[in-house]
Parts: C-alpha cells; structure tokens; sequence
DNA sequence: GCATAAGTTAACCATATGGTTAAACCATAA
DNA sequence: TTATGGTTTAACCATATGGTTAACTTATGC
C-alpha cells in the first residue's frame, strides 16, 4: 500500500497547495486533509519544498497538457483555436484555483519555473509555442502574434483569478450569473480573437 | 516625529507586503525594513493584520483612484479609454506587482474585499462601475459591455502578472524586449478595443 | 525644572512550524 | 516462528513567528 499512502498524501498536498500556495499551506493541515501521521509528509517527500515541487510540476504540465492532442491533429488552425479556447474554459472552470496558484508561484519564486522547464523536458513551453504559431498563422492582421496569444490568455483567465471583484461589482455578486456570464464566455472569446486576427 | 515614524513603518510594510504578500510577509522583516524595532510596528499598529489591512486599503483604493479625474473630465468617452488605458499601463508598469498583490489577497481571503468596499466609502466600486458606463457608450457591437470590460482588464493585467512565464517562453527571457513589448502594448491595446467595440 | 505622556528598546513569551527520532507495527520470506 | 525490511506513530526538537512587557528615553505642557 505503499503507493496508496503517498497518493492520498500527493492529493491532499495538491488540494491545500492550490488553495493556500506555498507560504499560506501547512504540514500539519496536508496531513489532516490526507488522514495521515505528519511525520509520513517528510518519510514519502522529504520536505515541504520536495511535496511542493511535486505538485507545482504535476499541476503545471497537466495544466498545459490538456491541448496538446489538438495541437498535434489534423484540423485547421482556427478549429485549433476553437478547440483550444473551449478546452481552456472547461479546464479551469473545473480547477478555478489553478491559474491564480500557477501566477502566484511563478511570481513568488521566479526559479520555480527555470528549474521545471528544464526538468520537465520543456514540454509546456514546447506547447505554448505550438499554440503560437497556430495563432501566427490565422493572424492576417498587423499586430505582432504575441500580442494576440497574450490577450487571448488574459480574457481566458483573468474573469477567474479575478472574479471575488468582478462578480462583487459587475454581477452583484451573484456566483449563478458569474457562471452563467462564464459559459457565455466561450463564445464570446472566439469571436473575440477572431475579429482580432482579422485583416 | 510621530507620524514619520508610523509612515516609515507603514512605507516598509508596503513594500513587503506587495511583494510577499500577507501569508508570506514577516514582521521582523518589515521591521528591518524600516529601521525600527519589532515592537513599534505593534505600537503603531497593534498586529499584523491591522498593518495588513491599512496598506491593502490604501493600495486597493490609490489603484483604482488614478482615473478618477478622468472618468470625471468633459472629454468624449472614446478619449477616456484611450487615457485609462494609457494611465493603466503606465501604472501597473512603475508598480508592476501590485496586480497580483489584490488578486492574489482577494482570493486570499475574499472578506477583506467586503470590509474594504464597506468601509471605502465604495469608491473604487464606484469608479469600476463608471469605467463600464464609458465603455458601455462606445460598444456598438451585440456583445454585453461586461465582456469588454473584464477582457480590456485581462489584456491590461495579464502581462504583467504572467511576466515570469510569458518573458520566457515568448521573449527568450529578455527583460528589454519584453519591457519593449509592454510599452507597445499601449497601442495594440487601444486598437484592439476599438476594434472589439465596433458594429 | 518637573511631571506626564508618548515613543523606543531589548528581552521575553506562548505558540506555531517544518522537521527528526526511536519505537512499535505490519508484511513477507525463509 | 523468526528475521528482515518497510511503514507508521507519538513524542520530541530547534527555530520561527506574532505579540507582550517593563524599563528607558524623548517630547510636551505647565
């Protein structure tokens, strides 16, 4: 059951790490969320920072995995797009935390990214450059794609790491019209960029 | 020297605080900061939390006070995006972690923003709330204002708070060609809403 | 100048935190 | 059954952390 103890300690870790972040979790609260011993925290990961990495890297890859299918397969790049724009919305609909953990971490302690990109086998990075050049080849504008690819992840993630304020303001913070207004958002977005790329 | 004492308290608390945030932050660290004794900073400002609380209210309502004249000027609404949106990058550019700073302690912990909008006498929720009536004006597309809103907010923020990531992948981690990319930015952004807004 | 209030310091406090340790327990093989 | 290796536990450890206290220093008012 070895691998049973570590997995549900690994889940708990996850859980509390994207809710807290590094500097707000704690040991003891991972290990009342997983039902173990705190001392099986360092017996299975050795420390704080090791469970830490293990989870930054598993939810930062699997964040960008998720397309990586379509950008392999044989459809257009605007299909691409469309697919892409969807998958993302659904994603981080389902793991509303993950974008504001991954850009808190990140910001946190900038190293955390150099050292899992070159752990990872680059394999996120390799992904947003696939992306980038499905957009570079729908672009017919003027405007540099970078500009396109960058607007288009902050209309997708910001109404989530943002959203106690902009429900609160915008959507008298009623959480069923937020969500209603992010489901809405998958069209909108598509159009959106496609009238961006544009000539 | 009362005030100046509690100012420079209060200046070295800002700093930390921004850049660690409320989970990450230390007292004898802003303490150091400041060249003062630990203590003082309980003197001045009885605990943590109240330290806390009076930088995020004063950094919360100064972010979103910057375009208060201007929501408040004669000049075309059109006009006034084009200054909110030049005064926006120029902002965050001088204190680039300040976005992440409210959004990371608004999911943080979400009440802080009830007591702030309580006890501000609402005014950043008033000045959002113009800000969307301009917009409103000029949006001659079908698409709902809020989703123009909340993606011109995305395209202002994201690339900043997204720095670490984006600089690296798309800018071969060169801080002036990024910093370059920004200054642009005040453009694109522009044409972009203008474009998003038309019929 | 004196008394008092306000400001400052160094030491201290109680608890929290990540981590360690030794013993007990469990599973398996001989 | 015993030996062995792996897993788990409860207790413990060293330091960090937000906060307190009493003594000292400085500023202020009369």
């Amino acid at each position: 059951m070895d691998s049973s103890t570590e997995d549900k300690i690994y889940l708990a870790a996850r859980r509390i790490f994207v809710l807290k972040g590094m500097e707000g979790a704690r040991m003891q609260e991972i290990a009342d969320e997983a039902g173990m011993n705190k001392a099986l925290l360092h017996y299975y990961f050795r420390s704080k920072e090791n469970l830490f990495k293990a989870v930054f890297k598993d939810i930062f890859t699997k964040f960008f995995s998720k397309v990586k299918d379509t950008l392999f397969s044989n459809i257009t790049s605007k299909d691409k797009l469309v697919v892409f724009i969807d998958s993302y919305i659904d994603l981080i609909s389902s793991n509303p935390y993950v974008p504001q953990f991954i850009i808190n971490e990140i910001n946190r302690d900038p190293k955390v990214l150099k050292t899992l990109m070159f752990e990872s086998g680059i394999e996120p990075q390799k992904i947003l450059e696939l992306f980038f050049n499905e957009v570079k080849l729908e672009n017919s504008s003027e405007v540099d794609s970078r500009h396109i690819v960058i607007s288009l992840m902050g209309m997708l993630v910001f109404p989530f790491v943002a959203r106690p304020l902009l429900q609160m303001i915008y959507f008298n913070n009623d959480s069923e019209t937020y969500d209603h207004f992010l489901k809405e958002r998958k069209e909108v977005v598509k159009n959106m960029i496609f009238k961006l790329i544009e000539a």
